[in-house]
DNA sequence: ATAAATAAGTTAACCGGTTAACAAAGAACC
DNA sequence: GGTTCTTTGTTAACCGGTTAACTTATTTAT
């Protein structure tokens, strides 16, 4: 590794004025003739910049920790990909790079302990929830990253009411799915949540529960499935449903994957989609769009929530003190998973 | 942010003590009362290790370094996820973080540079090679990195004969699919590739060729379509395809999203999978399971090619100099989208 | 011709931790 | 009682870059 001494030696002249050079390439502290023989130099020995070291004078890294408190594998969900991808997207435009912490704990709040534990000297902080947090989890998460007194924000988490920056989706808790059911007429409906316990599940579940009082449906738990967001547990148990409740007309899915499931799994019971059952997914992920047929689904713009939580994060690491909640609406994508009845 | 010098101001003890304390708590250097003191301090001062400064000193970071030359954004692409989850959840386990670096460059050698350039600190690289490298620029790129002097491996590259570490997937260049879809008695196929002038494409078409050649089948290349690993393209690609070729009964592509929108695009045409048409994919990703009917693919393995290379990473980390090349075979997973015509 | 400004570069302290080398006090040994 | 070993620390240099403050030589302005 060539350091920035090696390269001042080979020019002959000081470390600090490589470093001028090397931290503004306009600076008018080199001269020309100095700066060529520099650039020969770095080429020469093959010179990288330690950002470490670099980090360690400047108290700017450029690099923004991600802490995502799952014991899942990372990258193989749907959601979390997204949020990602508009996340690292936004950032990189802006010279930010993303940091992954490892962690070998088993619980959430552990997880992101482990991950802080490391991670002194970014520049500021992203917070995920997973289908693995409780409520109570997410609230002693937000603290923790917190007391960093680094810039954060809270992305996929449902609404929380600390003063922090969150990136919030409207539609998480809504089972806008479900109303979209009814109103093509649906009474007999079939519920794919995620993972019990898990506090996207719960809120999603409790206002499920209140869209059918709305509509004077009554509510029975044995329609409501806990998928985990697993195609086989998924279709393990929508198939089983179906054949134990043949009058189920609608599925109204957590997840397109689910929702994916359930289009085998009606297939598996002698059911066409969308003739005999109508089926209804979220997320409007790839699967929506490769499935037969194409899914109805509402489309969470998670790829936009990640971007909107990098600006959120742009922007307090431009100083900006106040915290934003940005606001996302869900919207419905018709396709052809959806059958009316009315 | 609380630094190593405020928990020893606040203990009454020097700096270095805390530093040996904090790097190995099993020291004997340090008494047990001193060291529950340390705690306490670093309890109420919400202490954390500054990674950077840590790293300067020890020459030792902790982390990886992620080049992956593409232009598209990260964590949408199913090969690349998959590699990844197998990689960071083996490196995570070792304690290694991941760092993905910004880039806002175009072409593939540009991007590995500009992410080198930021990069020097990690104990190690991983590099990929995405759809948008060709030939030239994969050794172009090893290069660039083997310039490093750390340890790297490579991902999803083509072979190579550099005297670098790789994990190599057999299957990666041959088109097993297609074999197995002429083993079926198909003759009339269609190939359905990535991007043209990619080296993957590249590779995989001219053994295509080789094996039409080997089994007496003419080529043609308006059955070769170039679907750029894109549900959209190869959609409309393959829709055409068959309406100008009824004849084709056999689709090899090289993706199962790709594949997958085969499915739609026989169903688009009047086609039923496998009854008038099979299909096979290539990946075994989880579009493969969701898709009706369930994709018969190859798996590649990703995943384990992805931990592979963790592996490979951490014995070269450990100070093993010798490169190591790991060749996957891929394996035939039969499911429903093909029929044999014999 | 002289003062002021500019150009080009240097010195040295600092960022936060680490670690080899050293030191002092008490315990153990002969 | 003196020597050696442990225990529990400390000092100071170092990792690689950065930057405020300083220096010297050269222009420019008056």
């Amino acid at each position: 590794m060539s350091s920035i001494k090696e390269i001042a030696k080979q020019v002959g002249i000081s470390p600090a004025s490589v470093s001028i050079y090397l931290s503004n390439k306009e600076t008018n502290r080199v001269s020309a003739k100095t700066k060529a023989l520099i650039d020969q130099a770095v080429t020469e020995l093959n010179y990288h910049k330690n950002v470490f070291a670099s980090s360690l004078s400047t108290h700017e890294s450029k690099l923004i920790g991600v802490i995502i408190p799952t014991i899942l594998p990372l990258f193989q969900n749907d959601y979390t990909n997204a949020l990602l991808s508009g996340l690292q997207t936004r950032l990189s435009s802006f010279g930010y790079g993303l940091l992954f912490f490892p962690s070998s704990a088993q619980s959430s709040i552990a997880i992101v302990k482990e991950q802080l534990e490391k991670s002194a000297g970014c520049d500021g902080y992203v917070l995920f929830s997973t289908g693995f947090c409780t409520h109570e989890q997410i609230h002693r998460n937000i603290e923790e990253v917190g007391k960093t007194g680094k810039p954060f924000v809270t992305l996929n988490i449902p609404k929380v009411d600390e003063d922090v920056s969150q990136v919030l989706i409207d539609d998480l808790a809504q089972p806008s799915g479900a109303r979209y059911l009814i109103d093509c007429g649906h009474t007999e409906l079939l519920l794919v949540l995620g993972r019990q316990g898990g506090e996207h599940t719960r809120a999603l579940q409790r206002n499920y529960k209140r869209l059918l009082q709305e509509y004077g449906i009554p509510y029975s738990p044995e329609r409501v499935l806990y998928g985990e967001y697993s195609e086989e547990t998924s279709y393990t148990l929508i198939t089983n449903a179906l054949t134990a409740m043949p009058q189920i007309t609608g599925i109204c899915c957590m997840s397109d994957i689910m929702a994916a499931s359930a289009i085998r799994a009606a297939a598996a019971t002698g059911r066409a989609v969308p003739r005999d059952i109508s089926i209804i997914g979220r997320n409007d992920s790839i699967h929506a769009r490769l499935s037969l047929p194409a899914l109805t689904t509402i489309d969470l713009h998670m790829q936009q929530a990640g971007s909107g939580a990098a600006n959120v994060l742009l922007d307090a690491l431009d100083g900006s003190t106040a915290s934003q909640k940005i606001l996302l609406s869900g919207s419905l994508v018709e396709r052809d998973s959806v059958r009316s009845l009315l």
